[in-house]
DNA sequence: ATTATATGATTACAGCGGTAAACGCAAGAG
DNA sequence: CTCTTGCGTTTACCGCTGTAATCATATAAT
């Protein structure tokens, strides 16, 4: 299942809390988006017909629901951005990034400690 | 500038080695990709018109050369990609990959080796 | 010089994505 | 009971992407 980007937007309002109206939905992504009221439908449509969300009737209306976990999402995205670019592997991303000068010491910190713990787990 | 999918495999081409006619590379990506060479002279099109690719020329035809370097290329997909899902850390990156077993011991080799070498250059 | 061939340029077209207007219906206001 | 208003559904439209056919032209072969 492949989210756009648009619809990516309404995901990140729903995995931060549902379930939420259009109308929530909506009054939430004014404004960091300006969509209108029957953009944020239309999306919701399309996130339904892919089976994204749920939706549950409530009274005159819906309420909406996350079907397809963040963390799902963000592996698919994961994968598919390393495939694409480095050999489906991380290593290599992590050396361009350091060659570039993108990774800060603080994240360098971080990493360090992730590993760390990845090893004393196995 | 945003490279597309179908875009980018010209790019690869040309990047592995350059300068290259078009009926050079339809070779080269018959394989992979099955285009003919309308689609591929098309997509050679494209990217000449953004400016990611240089034609230089020679009698009859063309010789195509990438007018972008795949670092650059790599870094602006790479921003992207973690501005969207990771707030644009790597850290969270790492993190989420060996949540999902994702990573492979020699990869974590590959890291721990690169985080090393950051370490003691600086 | 005429014909065939290779190369490039133009045009096409369907599907997807972002955005929204238009239309219809239900529920509350008077 | 009628009118307005809010929500949902349908339809629309443009730009981008993937893919290619078609047209034009220059070079090569006869």
């Amino acid at each position: 299942m492949h989210i756009t980007d648009a619809e990516r937007k309404i995901m990140e309002c729903l995995w931060q809390s549902h379930p939420a109206t259009s109308t929530e939905l909506a009054e939430r992504l004014e404004n960091a988006t300006g969509w209108r009221q029957g953009t944020v439908k239309a999306l919701l449509n399309r996130l339904l017909n892919k089976g994204a969300i749920e939706a549950e009737r409530v009274g005159r209306g819906y309420r909406y629901s996350p079907g397809v976990s963040r963390e799902d999402c963000v592996s698919e995205a994961s994968q598919r951005f390393l495939a694409r670019w480095f050999d489906g592997r991380l290593a290599p991303l992590v050396a361009h990034l350091s060659d570039h000068r993108k990774i800060n010491p603080q994240e360098l910190e971080e990493i360090k400690a992730l590993i760390k713990e990845l090893e004393d787990e196995c």
